[in-house]
DNA sequence: CATCTGACGACCG
DNA sequence: GCGGTCGCCAGAT
């Protein structure tokens, strides 16, 4: 399998930002949802400037276990992400993906009006 | 082939 | 907010 869309995505989220299994899963309408999107991450080539540390369990919660939890926190804490015993404060740092970047965007909405 | 195991999340108490 | 159960599904045993 080619997870390759999924990096691609969090490849895009923003420094000091963070984004959920889920919402990564329902930006990408991955069958399977959010654990299809964990099982990407857990597969995550290292060495290609993949920020993996910054997908993280709904609620903010840090779900890797073992020596790797704390280098994402130390990750996401050396980016300015505010990080509380494990947890990231969603209200301050979760992106909103942009449906201007989605990857099939075909559908050029008339007016975005305000 | 049967089971177990997760970088998940919704639900419930 | 926390812990337990269940549904989900590909890989490992």
């Amino acid at each position: 399998m080619s997870w390759n869309p999924v990096y691609r995505f969090v490849q895009r989220i923003p420094r000091g930002k963070v984004l959920t299994y889920g919402a990564l899963a329902g930006a990408l309408r991955l069958p399977g949802g959010a654990r299809t999107a964990g099982r990407a991450m857990a597969a995550t080539p290292s060495g290609k400037g993949i920020p993996w540390h910054r997908v993280i369990g709904d609620h903010g919660k840090i779900l890797i276990r073992g020596p790797h939890a704390l280098l994402q926190k130390k990750l996401l804490e050396s980016e300015g992400v505010k990080v509380t015993e494990f947890r990231v404060d969603l209200k301050r740092h979760l992106w909103k993906p942009p449906k201007a970047s989605r990857l099939k965007d075909k559908s050029p909405r008339k007016r975005i009006r305000e």
